[in-house]
DNA sequence: CCCAAATTCAACCGATTGGTTGACCATTCC
DNA sequence: GGAATGGTCAACCAATCGGTTGAATTTGGG
């Protein structure tokens, strides 16, 4: 359970699964047609499929012999407002970057000794 | 642009790596303190505050001998605005992101813990 | 000048990744 | 029933990953 940061961004960092996350969100589709659009066997995009849903970024469903594929952003909008987060703390950041060119310039010795010349 | 969503991503898909962003988040750090928190060696701190940079999410500024690490959300928020494509999520809240801050420094990924003796 | 501190480099290790191929289940259809 | 279709499994491969240790490099200080 529980797809954490990890699964999901991790399988976001393969441009053929975020390439079969586009290809989804057009419309649910089968396996075979998931991999017709890629150069690379069916078993590689089964795998791919894997890593996905494993990650709980899709949900595949067994209908017979055909195994469909649909998008469930619910993963991704966890790992949306992880990223958000930074953002948001941009300001802050900026005035500790103030923050240490002062400490610099006065030659302060607080976490370092950094001393400069 | 250097840093591609495949190594955004990648590099986000570490638990050390996302604790040094959120510890960035409060400051900006030497390479040293960075690794303070960390139960593994200064080398493999040093490796991941490359991948980061590399992924264009921290910059590194050397100041004498001491190298100061500060966030640079720039490729956060491409890799955001990628993943904002995939649908109306809800907007996000910044109270659901200041709880999974809590989450991920509380209770920690369990990787590592017996930070202090 | 020499030592200590801060950081990286280099070689190495086991585990994982992304891909292949061929065999193997299921299911549908004639 | 038997063959074709849809999909996964298993073994294998090279490449990368995340970590280690130890040596090297650069800088600052007495």
């Amino acid at each position: 359970m529980a797809h954490t940061l990890d699964t999901v961004f991790q399988a976001l960092a393969d441009p053929t699964r975020r390439r079969i996350l586009t290809l989804l969100l057009e419309d649910d589709m089968a396996v075979t047609d998931v991999a017709e659009p890629f150069e690379m066997s069916l078993a590689a995009i089964s795998k791919h499929l894997g890593v996905l849903t494993r990650a709980g970024l899709i949900q595949q469903e067994r209908h017979g012999r055909v195994v469909w594929c649909k998008l469930d952003p619910d993963a991704l909008r966890e790992a949306s407002v992880w990223m958000q987060g930074f953002g948001q703390f941009e300001p802050v950041n900026l005035e500790a970057f103030e923050l240490f060119l002062e400490r610099e310039l006065s030659g302060n010795t607080s976490t370092e000794d950094a001393k400069n010349t």
